[in-house]
RNA sequence: GCCCCGGUAGCUCAGAGGAUAGAGCACUUGACUUCUAAUCAAGUUGUCGCAGGUUCGAAUCUUGCCCGGGGUACCA
C-alpha cells in the first residue's frame, strides 16, 4: 500500500521508541484527512494504536509532536489531545501522492499471497419475465463486485444461473399457448422477454379471476389461501399437468418450452449487453436441477442425512431446526439444486471462495446450504459467501412483477438515456452530431443509474423515487463524470495552444493553494478507499470516495486556473495534477463499470 | 412466538469506540463577455427510536423495551 514517507518513518519511530510493545508484522499508521475546521491536511490519531503502545494516548501525541517537529516534510505540526495535525510541504504532498501516480495505482493491489481466485455468482434470472429494477440492482452489485475484485489482484469468475424450469415458468407457457395465437417477438415487434412476460401477467389475472369465480361458487373455500386453491382451478390443474408432461419428456410442451426460452434469453442478452455484463459461464437450472440427487445419497449413506418415514429425507441443522431437502416424492427441493451447483461450480472452477448476490430474503436458505456443505465435510465449505443486498422499493410500495407493477429494466434506461440525450443537446444544440448526443447520453444515462445503486450500503432496503433518482446534479455519477469531462476539456485546449507537461520536469512546490493540497490528499486516499471496498464487498465506499474527489477537483478548478495560470511552469504542475485526478476518476468509475464520455 | 436487518436533519442516506454528528436533495441568497454553471460560494436544519449498563470517551459495544421490514414450507 501506498503511504506519505513522513508516516513511514513516524512507524520506524515509534517501533523503536516503543520497543517493549509487541508491534504486528504488517502494523502501519492509516493517516486521516485533517477535518476542514483544522490547519492541516493529515491527521495521526493516536487512539487508534495507544492500546498497542501500553501508553496514554497524550503522551503518545507528544512524542509524535517531536518527531515532526524536527521532520524536513512537515511546515506545521499541531496537538490536540491525542490527535497530531500535520501541515506537509507541498514537494511532500505531491511527491507521495499524484506525482507517483504508477505507485498510487500499484498500490491498489493486494500482495501476492492474499489474491485468490473468487467466483461470483449473480443476475439469476427466471425466464418467465423481463428483468426490473431490482434485478438492475443485483446486476450492478455483481458485476460491480466482480470488477473490483479482479482490480485488487484476484481472479474473478462471474456465473449466472438462470432459472428456466419450473412451475412459474409453465404459467408463461400456458398463458401463450390458450392467448398466444401464434404471436412471436418478430411479428409483434417486441422484446422476446418482454413479450413472454406479458403472458406471465396475463395467466395471473386469468387465475385470479377463476378463483374469484370460484370463491362466488364454493362459499366454504372462501377463507382459504391462493396457492390451497391453486389445484382447485382448472388453469390450476392445467399447470400441473404441463409441469408433469414436462418432465416427463413431452415434445410439444418441450418445444413450447424451448421457443420461449430462447426469445427469453435473446432479451436477455440485450439487456446485459447494454449494461456492460459479460458472464464466463451462464448455467441453466434446467440442466443442473436434478444435480443435488447424488450428494445426498452419498450423505444419507455416510449418516450426515436422515430418511424420515414418509420417505423425505432430512438434516438436522441444530438451531435452524430440521430442513427437508429431498421430497418425499423423491423429487428436489430449492436447496437440492443448490446443494448440486454450489459442488458443480467448485468442481469446474476449484474457486478459494464463492460469492452470491442474492436478495436478503434469502439469508436463511445460505445458512442452511452453507451449513450443509460443512456437514458434508467440503474443506472449502468455509469460503462460501452470501452477499445480502435490500430490496428497492418505490414510493407507491413494493414491486410485483405478477401485477405488473415494476419498474422495468430497459425501460428505465431509455428514460435515462432519454433525458441525459436531453440535456446533452441543450447545452450543444447542432454543435454535436446525433450520434455523438446518443453516445454521450446512453454513458451519462447508464452511469447515474449505476452510481445510484452503488452509492447506497448494499444491505439497506432502498427507496427508488424516479424523480429524484433520475437527476444528474448533487450525489450522482454524472457529477464525477464531468470533473473529468471539464479536465478532458482543459487538456484538449491546452494541445491546441502547444502547452505541454512532462511528468519528469514538474515543479511541484508551486502548487502551494490550500486547493490543490487538499486536492492531492484526497487522490492520495484512492487505494484505500478501493481495499476497503474489497475488504468489505461493498462499492459504496468508491461512490462516496469519488464524489469527495471530485468535489475537490470542482473547488480546485474554481480557485486555480490552469491555462491561464501566472506562469507556465505553474500551468504545467496544475496540469499534472489534473490528469492524476483525471487518471483516477476513471479508474474509479470504471471499478464500478461506470464509463466516462468524452466531453459533456 | 422465535431468528435476522433497520430506526441519524423536512426527504434519501453516510458515519474503523475518539475532536463541535456529516453529505446530497429541498428551501433562501449570490457567482457564467473567464479552462464547460450537469459547477461553485454562503445560509437554515438534529431528544442519533426510548431507558439502563460498560468506558477517560458511545450514534457506534451491551441489556431490556417500542416501531418498521424480512424470514420462519415436502414455494422459489
Amino acid at each position: 500500500m501506498n503511504s506519505f514517507k513522513c508516516i513511514t518513518e513516524l512507524e520506524t519511530f515509534l517501533r523503536r521508541k516503543f520497543s517493549r510493545a509487541v508491534f504486528p508484522e504488517d502494523w502501519s499508521i492509516i493517516p486521516e484527512k485533517c477535518p476542514p475546521e483544522m490547519t492541516g491536511e493529515l491527521t495521526v490519531n493516536c487512539f487508534r494504536f495507544a492500546k498497542l503502545l501500553r501508553e496514554a494516548p497524550d503522551k503518545i501525541a507528544a512524542e509524535v509532536l517531536t518527531f515532526f517537529a524536527a521532520h524536513p516534510d512537515i511546515v506545521r505540526a499541531e496537538q490536540i489531545k491525542a490527535f497530531v495535525n500535520l501541515t506537509l510541504t507541498p514537494g511532500a504532498v505531491y511527491r507521495d501522492s499524484v506525482g507517483r501516480l504508477e505507485a498510487l495505482f500499484a498500490g491498489v493491489r493486494l500482495p501476492e499471497d492474499r489474491r485468490q481466485c473468487v467466483l461470483i455468482e449473480y443476475s439469476a434470472p427466471n425466464t418467465n419475465k423481463p428483468q426490473h429494477l431490482g434485478h438492475v440492482r443485483n446486476n450492478t452489485l455483481g458485476m460491480s463486485l466482480a470488477s473490483l475484485l479482479s482490480r485488487v489482484g484476484h481472479e474473478v469468475i462471474q456465473i449466472n444461473l438462470v432459472n428456466d424450469r419450473g412451475i412459474h415458468i409453465c404459467k408463461s407457457m400456458l398463458a401463450y399457448e390458450r392467448f398466444g395465437a401464434g404471436v412471436t417477438p418478430e411479428s409483434a415487434g417486441i422484446k422476446g422477454d418482454h413479450l413472454v412476460g406479458g403472458f406471465y401477467v396475463k395467466y395471473n389475472a386469468a387465475l385470479q379471476l377463476e378463483l374469484a369465480e370460484l370463491r362466488q361458487a364454493r362459499p366454504d373455500l372462501r377463507d382459504e389461501s391462493d396457492e390451497k386453491l391453486f389445484l382447485e382451478t382448472e388453469l390450476g390443474r392445467a399447470t400441473q399437468k404441463m409441469l408433469r408432461d414436462w418432465e416427463n419428456g413431452n415434445e410439444q410442451v418441450l418445444a413450447l418450452w424451448k421457443m420461449m426460452n430462447s426469445w427469453v434469453l435473446d432479451g436477455f442478452e440485450r439487456t446485459y449487453e447494454r449494461m456492460g455484463i459479460k458472464f464466463d459461464h451462464t448455467y441453466l437450472e434446467s440442466e443442473t436441477y436434478l444435480l443435488g440427487k447424488d450428494i445426498i445419497a452419498a450423505g444419507l449413506v455416510r449418516g450426515v442425512f436422515q430418511k424420515r418415514a414418509d420417505g423425505a429425507v432430512t438434516v438436522d441443522l441444530g438451531k435452524m431446526g430440521v430442513k427437508v431437502i429431498l421430497r418425499s416424492d423423491g423429487t428436489s427441493v430449492y436447496i437440492t439444486q443448490d446443494l448440486g451447483t454450489t459442488l458443480r461450480k467448485y468442481s469446474d472452477y476449484h474457486p478459494d471462495e464463492q460469492i452470491w448476490v442474492v436478495g436478503d430474503e434469502q439469508i436463511l436458505h445460505f445458512k442452511m446450504l452453507f451449513e450443509i456443505m460443512k456437514k458434508l465435510g467440503y474443506p472449502w465449505a468455509n469460503d462460501l459467501h452470501h452477499l445480502a443486498y435490500g430490496m428497492v422499493n418505490l414510493p407507491s410500495g413494493k414491486m410485483k412483477s405478477r401485477e405488473g407493477t415494476v419498474v422495468d429494466a430497459d425501460d428505465l434506461f431509455d428514460e435515462m438515456t432519454a433525458l441525459a440525450g436531453e440535456a446533452c443537446r441543450e447545452r450543444y444544440g447542432n454543435g454535436v452530431s446525433p450520434e455523438e448526443i446518443a453516445a454521450r447520453a446512453e454513458i451519462i444515462g447508464l452511469g447515474a443509474l449505476k452510481f445510484m445503486l452503488l452509492k447506497f450500503n448494499p444491505k439497506t432496503t432502498l427507496l427508488f423515487d424516479p424523480a429524484a433518482s433520475v437527476k444528474f446534479e448533487g450525489d450522482t455519477g454524472p457529477y464525477v463524470q464531468y470533473a473529468c469531462a471539464r479536465i478532458n476539456s482543459i487538456e484538449r485546449k491546452a494541445r491546441d495552444r502547444g502547452i505541454e507537461f512532462d511528468s519528469g520536469s514538474i515543479k511541484w512546490d508551486l502548487l502551494a493553494k490550500e486547493e490543490e493540497k487538499a486536492l492531492a490528499v484526497t487522490a492520495f486516499f484512492y487505494p484505500q478507499a478501493l481495499q476497503q471496498a474489497a475488504d468489505k464487498l461493498d462499492c459504496s465506499g468508491i461512490a462516496d470516495y469519488l464524489l469527495e474527489l471530485a468535489k475537490a477537483f470542482n473547488r480546485f478548478y474554481r480557485e486555480c486556473p490552469v491555462l491561464n495560470a501566472d506562469n507556465e511552469e505553474l500551468a504545467t504542475a496544475r496540469m499534472a495534477l489534473c490528469h492524476a485526478v483525471r487518471e483516477i476518476l476513471t479508474n474509479g468509475l470504471n471499478t464500478l463499470t461506470i464509463e466516462v464520455p468524452e466531453a459533456m
